[in-house]
This record gives structure tokens, C-alpha cells and sequence, in this order.
DNA sequence: AAGTTTGACAACCGCCAACCA
DNA sequence: GTGGTTGGCGGTTGTCAAACT
């Protein structure tokens, strides 16, 4: 074999393209039942025609729970400038200082609104400066490693930002603060168009019923990196126990996992079973979610002859 | 109304580092 | 120590809808 690893799977065998809601819930089921110790053998297991590393991307930057989307704050938007002139093209590292908010969204965010946003205010700063202005002046405006940053964008050279002295750490938490002004501004309400949270037009059940305040916002806890899989296995899914007798975390994941799916677009007559079954969905230890939901789905595994 | 352009965002690709046998 | 495997990251592309002509 010539140069290079070996692909990370079979690229003919694989769906490409964007997700259909079935996959979207047959990975998330699957995840909340098994977790995801290895995405790579995450798709088969689940069985969905997908690369695992398709899988992982798709659950992080989409179908987690504590994902956070829906527009940018002016503060956030700031604040991924400050980080970006600090630490470059780090968005990972820069998404850590946005609980909720995943690298490719930042990223996406800086390509397409912030980057051509600041390349203005420079031309425009260029401008307006006398021709008397010194680089040094620029550089003592803070605006130096900005556009530094700006120019060679692909360099991806990092500065460790020393501790960041533009930022407060102990603020941070205010992008996801508690203060009601703020809260307000971050709300998944009719600014954010885009939201997975915000509808409730279909959904059974109300935003209290799943645990989102009336405000739209959703609380997460700073540990975000809870295990879902362990979370749900410690649950009954048993078709036998009495809905009553879960734990309170089995009933608000189920409850979740309802609203996901409304949001989703996926509920068919699920209004009887939630009443049945007390809103918790039954779902089959073998497992093949979306099947039942979505018979007619064109990208059903179903339909691709799993 | 139809065609074209633009913008936004989701998803893919390839590289790299960490981990493990 | 070495090679293989895997997860993670950043750059880039593809797709779709809105705006524009």
C-alpha cells in the first residue's frame, strides 16, 4: 500500500450526505442505551449505515443534549474574537469556553459573520487613519494580533493565551448567567429561528414537562460531559415496569427523549403511547427506533435493507 | 416567473496525537 | 520501541434556502 492510512471505513458502504431523522434518532437511542465507547463499531451495533466518525460529529455537534444552538450574543460574538486574536484558529479550545456551543458552530460563526466583520472595521480602521499612524499605534490598540490572525488565518500558530487577560475567567459563566437579562438575551426564544429547543407548537409536552424553564433556556450543568450511556442504562426500559416506578431521572431522559423526537419531527401517533405509557416511549432492548416511527422514511435502514 | 448569486450551516476529509497491545 | 487503531481537530466542500436580477 502506497502512502497514507487506511480509511476509516468502507467509503462504498457508507451513507453519506445529510442525516434523516431516523438516523438521528436511532444514534441518539443508541447512544443514551450503550454509549459511545467506540465510535468507530458505534454504527454497526446501532445499525446505521454510517461512518463512525460520521456518528460522532453528527452526536456532538447536533443531537447531544446539552447542545446549545440558535444565535450568537454580541457578548459571544466578542468573546470568540478576543479568543480567536489570542489562541488562533483553536476552536476547539475557544467551544470550551462556550458551555453548549460545539467547535464547528464557532467556526462556521467565525468563517462566515466575524472574520468578514472584522476584514471591514480594518479596512474601514486603515481608512480613517492619518497617514502619520505608526504599526506600533496598531499594535497598542490590541488590534495586532487581530489582524495578524486575520492574515494568516490558515497559519493556525497558537499562543497559549496567558490566562487570557482581556477575559475574566470567573465571568464566563455568564453566557449561560442566571441574571435575567441575560438569560433573556440567550433564551432559545423567536431570535434564535434555528433552535432545537424552542418549539412548542408540536411537542406533547411542555417545556416544563422536559425541564426547560419557560424561558426557553435549558440549565446545564458546568460537568457536561455526563455519561448518557450510563445515564440510560441505569434505566428500566423494561415494556413490563411500571413507568411509576422509575427513577425521576428515567421519567425527565424520557421525557427528553419525547421532546427530541418532537422536535425531530418524528412524533406519529405517539399521543396514545405517551398517555399509556406515562410519556415513557417503550423502546425494544434489540431496538429499531426509528423503524416503527418512520415506515415510509426513504433513508430508513428499514428501506436500505437492514 | 425563472434563473443566478450569495449566505449559512451541516458534513466530509485528511492529518495528527494519544493510546494500547 | 514499534506499529496499528482510534478519537479529535481544523480546513474545506456540499447543500439548501433566501435574496437578487
Amino acid at each position: 500500500m502506497g502512502r497514507g492510512r487506511a480509511p476509516c471505513c468502507d467509503k462504498t458502504k457508507v451513507k453519506k450526505g445529510p442525516w434523516s431523522p431516523a438516523e438521528d434518532l436511532c444514534l441518539t437511542t443508541f447512544i443514551q442505551n450503550h454509549g459511545h465507547t467506540n465510535w468507530r463499531a458505534l454504527p454497526k451495533q446501532a445499525g446505521l449505515l454510517r461512518c463512525g466518525k460520521s456518528c460522532r460529529l453528527r452526536w456532538i455537534n447536533y443531537l447531544r443534549p446539552d447542545v446549545k444552538r440558535g444565535n450568537f450574543t454580541p457578548q459571544e460574538e466578542q468573546t470568540i474574537i478576543n479568543l480567536h486574536n489570542s489562541i488562533g484558529n483553536k476552536w476547539s479550545k475557544i467551544a470550551s469556553y462556550f458551555p453548549g456551543r460545539t467547535d464547528n458552530e464557532i467556526k462556521n460563526v467565525w468563517n462566515t459573520h466575524l472574520k468578514k466583520r472584522l476584514i471591514m472595521s480594518n479596512k474601514n480602521e486603515a481608512l480613517l487613519a492619518s497617514p502619520s499612524c505608526t504599526s506600533s499605534s496598531i499594535t497598542s490598540s490590541g488590534n495586532h494580533n487581530m489582524e495578524k490572525s486575520l492574515l494568516n488565518d490558515d497559519q493556525g500558530e497558537t499562543q497559549e493565551p496567558e490566562i487570557m487577560n482581556w477575559i475574566e475567567k470567573p465571568e464566563f459563566p455568564k453566557l449561560k448567567s442566571t441574571h435575567p437579562n441575560d438569560q433573556a438575551k440567550q433564551a432559545f426564544s423567536s431570535d434564535s429561528p434555528t433552535s432545537s429547543y424552542t418549539s412548542n407548537e408540536t411537542s406533547e409536552f411542555s417545556k416544563s414537562e422536559v425541564g426547560i424553564p419557560d424561558n426557553g433556556k435549558i440549565e446545564i450543568p458546568l460537568e457536561s460531559d455526563i455519561d448518557f450511556g450510563e445515564l440510560f442504562d441505569s434505566l428500566d426500559w423494561n415494556q413490563d415496569s411500571n413507568p411509576e416506578e422509575k427513577p425521576d431521572g428515567g421519567i425527565e431522559c424520557s421525557k427528553w427523549f419525547g421532546f427530541l423526537e418532537n422536535e425531530l419531527g418524528l412524533t406519529c401517533d405517539m399521543d396514545n403511547l405517551a398517555k399509556d405509557q406515562n410519556i415513557v416511549p417503550n423502546l425494544e432492548p434489540e431496538f429499531s427506533p426509528g423503524l416503527d416511527y418512520f415506515p415510509i422514511w426513504p433513508c430508513s435502514p428499514q428501506n436500505l435493507g437492514i
